[in-house]
DNA sequence: GTCTATAATTTGATAGAC
DNA sequence: GTCTATCAAATTATAGAC
C-alpha cells in the first residue's frame, strides 16, 4: 500500500548498497524485495529488467554525487581535490561502500550498454567538475588522473582493510596543488 | 588424455580472461569446462571448489607480474614508474583486459577470505617493487599512489573505451619522477 | 582424468488474480 | 501495486562408472 515512489526508491537503496559490495551480479531481484519487503515480482513492476534498474541506479548516484559535491566556485584547485576526496574517505570510513561507478566500470565488458554509457557520464562528469575549477591553462596533474587515484586507492584501501591508503593519496595528491 | 598440469593451466588460463572481463561471478565452471573442452565435472576434479580456483588465478597472475616487472636493480624510480605503467598499458591496449586484482579487490566484500588475502598480497607485492626502487628517503608521490592512480586509470579508460586516458596518467605520474 | 547424471539452489522474468 | 505461482535456465557441487 506505499507509494510507488517510496518503493522504488526503497528498491535503489537497497539494490546500490548491495552493488557497492558486490557488483552487477552481486545483487538479484529476490535480494532486494527481501530487503525491501515486499515479492521479487514487485520488483519487476518498478524495474522491468535488470539492465533498466542499474541504469536508474547510476542516474540517481550520478545526481546525489553531485549534489554533495556543490558548487564548485569560490574553490581553489587544492580545495576542489580536497572536496571530492572527502566524498571518498567518507564511502570508505562511514559507509564502507566501493564507488558504484568504479566496481561497475571494472566490470563494464559484462554490463547493458546502458548502463556502460550511465557509468561513463559519472566518470565525465566528475573530471568536467574538477576542470571547471582547475580552468583552462592548468598544470599538474590532470582532472582525469586525479580521479583515477581517488578511485584505485579506495579499491585498495577496501582489500587491504586500511582506510590510511586512501587517505594518504588524498593528502598527497592535494600537496601538488 | 591431457596431463593434468596441461588441462589445470588451461583452466586457469581460460578464468583469468573471463574474470578479467566480469569479475568473481563472472565466470562459471561451464563456461571454463566449455572453454578448455571438458566437462564441468573435470574442473571440479581439478578445483574442488570456485573459492580455491580464484585463489589459485591470483597466486598465478601475481607470479606473472613480477615476473614481468623483472629485477629492480639499476633501475631509476622514473624508469620503475614507466616499466609499471606499461604493463597496465598492455593490458589494456594488446589484452583488452582489466587488471585481475582491481576487479576482484572492487568486489572483494563478496568474495572468499584467501581470495581476499591473495589479492591484498599482490598490491603489497607492487607496491614493494617500486618501494625497493624508490628508496628509503623518497620524495613525491608514494608507491601505493602510484598503483591505485594506473589502476583507476584503467578503469576510466576502459569504461571510457579511451586509451588515451591510461597513457595520459602514466605520462603525469612518471613526469613527478 | 574424464565422463554421465543429478542434486539443490538461485537466477531473471512472466501470467494472472486481487 | 502487490501478490501467488511458475518457468526455463544457470549455478556450485557431488556420486559413481569407465
Amino acid at each position: 500500500m506505499q507509494k510507488a515512489e517510496d518503493t522504488a526508491e526503497a528498491i535503489l537503496a537497497a539494490a546500490e548498497w548491495r552493488a557497492r559490495r558486490a557488483g552487477y551480479r552481486g545483487f538479484s531481484f529476490r535480494d532486494l524485495a527481501g530487503d525491501v519487503g515486499v515479492k521479487s515480482a514487485s520488483v519487476h513492476y518498478h524495474f522491468p529488467n535488470k539492465g533498466d534498474l542499474a541504469a536508474r541506479l547510476v542516474q540517481r548516484y550520478r545526481r546525489r554525487t553531485l549534489e554533495a559535491l556543490g558548487s564548485p566556485q569560490d574553490c581553489s584547485a587544492r580545495q576542489a581535490v580536497e572536496r571530492l576526496a572527502a566524498l571518498f574517505v567518507e564511502a570508505n570510513e562511514t559507509h564502507d561502500l566501493m564507488c558504484l561507478c568504479c566496481l561497475l566500470g571494472a566490470e563494464s565488458d559484462a554490463l547493458p550498454r546502458n548502463v556502460v554509457a550511465e557509468v561513463s557520464g559519472y566518470f565525465a562528469e566528475l573530471c568536467g567538475w574538477l576542470e571547471s575549477v582547475f580552468g583552462p591553462d592548468h598544470e599538474g596533474l590532470s582532472a582525469q588522473t586525479v580521479v583515477a587515484a581517488l578511485e584505485g586507492a579506495l579499491v585498495i584501501a577496501r582489500t587491504r582493510r586500511d582506510p590510511e591508503v586512501l587517505r594518504r593519496c588524498a593528502r598527497e595528491i592535494a600537496a601538488g596543488f
